[in-house]
DNA sequence: GTCTATACCGAGATAGAC
DNA sequence: GTCTATCTCGGTATAGAC
């Protein structure tokens, strides 16, 4: 799915690369449901680690290094592109969507409470949706070889993290 | 592909919703050569449309409700999601996007200095891509029915181009 | 030069073998 | 209950008809 996208996965292929027969048509009924089955998967391993993350000493920081790790990001693309024409998978990720973007703010309200910071953009739901919305745009780019602005925009995205929950600690300290 | 996917478009259903007669592969070698042809010709009339957006009387406000404007966005989305996939067409989109991106740069580095804003995030690159980034994100994610924080951070992004380029004019000021 | 017929492949799904 | 064989469809590409 990743390498050739999802059009290039058929229950044949997967059959042959697990080096299994192929009853994939036994177990699943059609290939959405292989597919909703895939994303659960992935999520609930990548909700975990979001929640991992936002509990950490800088949440923010450790936020918006998790959204540039491009790790889980070229499988979510190709979800993407697969639900925007598929009405049972684009309920499915829509509905974890909310739940990733509910676990974000509530953690992050936090940090804006605690900080005080007086920002002029300052809701949670402004900052998270920044961050995602600059980090999805950057690393699409990246795969295109584009990178005009991206050192500038990747600044300003540090500076207003920085207003918020301080310098980025090294390492050892978070 | 607007509305099934690239996935679903073949030489066959072409020439069977035009009602023309099967020759596809006369005119085209291979797909990829007819997505190119096809893409060339959207990134042709967008950029003229661009530039002209770009020439009005308060770009960065123009700029931003023509990245909004979703009649091309969706189709734009489909190629990129090809894109990853697909060499040729990859190098395709890039250099059409350096194009793009060049004339955005070429027009709001003039507005950001007549207008001589001292925001903290005053490059144009960063401007540009903050713009570009958003806005994609919330079409994406409207798509999907999903509306958390766009408010706020359509809010944060207006108020960012105030800064730069002032009040938004009225239709018949523009 | 233009198009048709077809080769060849592989897809999803299902009937039914074991 | 598990899997295999096969049905039907539609894909790209090409050989060759006219």
């Amino acid at each position: 799915m990743i390498e050739e996208g999802y059009a290039a996965v058929s229950s044949r292929r997967i059959a042959s690369k697990a080096g299994l027969p192929n009853a994939i048509h036994y177990y699943f009924e059609t290939m959405d449901d292989l597919f909703i089955e895939l994303f659960r998967r992935g999520a609930t391993r990548s909700l975990a680690r979001q929640e991992e993350v936002l509990s950490s000493r800088q949440p923010l920081w450790a936020f918006w290094d998790l959204l540039l790790d491009r790790s889980n990001g070229n499988l979510n693309m190709e979800f993407i592109a697969l639900a925007n024409h598929r009405k049972a998978i684009r309920s499915e990720i829509a509905e974890s969507s909310r739940t990733f973007r509910r676990g974000q703010l509530k953690a992050l309200a936090d940090v804006i409470e605690t900080s005080r910071s007086s920002t002029p953009f300052g809701s949670p739901e402004a900052i998270v949706l920044l961050l995602s919305a600059v980090s999805r745009f950057l690393t699409t780019e990246d795969a295109f070889g584009l990178d005009i602005g991206h050192s500038e925009v990747t600044g300003f995205v540090e500076q207003c993290i920085t207003e918020i929950e301080g310098e980025r600690l090294r390492a050892a300290e978070a």
